[in-house]
DNA sequence: GTATCTGCAAAACATTTGCAATTCT
DNA sequence: AGAATTGCAAATGTTTTGCAGATAC
């Protein structure tokens, strides 16, 4: 399903040329769903590809930030979160399991008007379901 | 109208030991509503107080925070930003001029029941009023 | 063969920490 | 004097940059 192939032709639809490297931080953000930072996908990639550098994953992510393959989540203070999911949406950060949830969200602002809207984020923080029941 | 004996008070009401340098930053804090980041407050304040280094304004701010007198914004990437307005509002970016507007929001979401939720934040970017119709 | 991409090492920043000096009561 | 606060210098951690080697078309 996500092969090699499809991979390529989706990163090229974004006007992204395919590299190896490319295609496995996209596979990764495709099949992972957690909101991950550079760390979590260098270190789950470089036992696939050993040579693997963190600056590459940087130099891609903010390659796919520019191109609007993800977004850029700035949820923490201390470091950057990627989501392959570019829609309007909210997350919720747990304080104590330190997961990231997705939820829908409506906004309404009269106030900006004459604003020139390109971006919107809404971050949540306290304590997720989980956690509250244990 | 903000003297040293009014802003002494409010931080003793927050729980806050005043200092000469802690009512200084609350009083800058109040007095420039421009959500401003360290070296801002650090530059203004220096003339006023030469000896004052970056360690006590990091300091006071993560203790404003703690007591719940500031929220920190995590709208950029970089550096973080303050508001000592601590009320849940909107922020919006213009990604021209770089400055922090304020707006009013209402946000509705029935998909978090179970969590509790304790900060919210809202941040929008684009171009400003102001810079779009110059 | 020329462009682009990768990855190492170093640099650049923002923020935190250890600790000694200062201040306050 | 004793406790808290300040501020210097060094450390930490994330992200960027310079550049040389590798890869792709």
């Amino acid at each position: 399903m996500t092969n090699n192939a499809y991979l390529g032709q989706h990163l090229s639809d974004y006007g992204i040329k395919p590299s190896y490297q490319r295609i496995k931080i996209l596979e990764f953000l495709l099949n992972n769903r957690i909101h991950p930072n550079v760390d979590q996908i260098y270190k789950e990639l470089v036992s696939e590809l050993p040579t693997l550098s963190k600056t590459t994953v940087y130099n891609t992510l903010n390659l796919f930030i520019e191109k609007g393959l993800v977004q850029m989540l700035t949820i923490e203070e201390n470091e950057t979160r990627y989501d392959i999911d570019t829609s309007v949406h909210g997350h919720f950060k747990c304080n104590n399991c330190e997961e990231i949830y997705d939820f829908s969200v409506s906004l309404s602002t009269d106030e900006l008007k004459d604003f020139k809207i390109k971006e919107k984020y809404v971050y949540f923080k306290g304590v997720c379901k989980d956690c509250s029941t244990k």
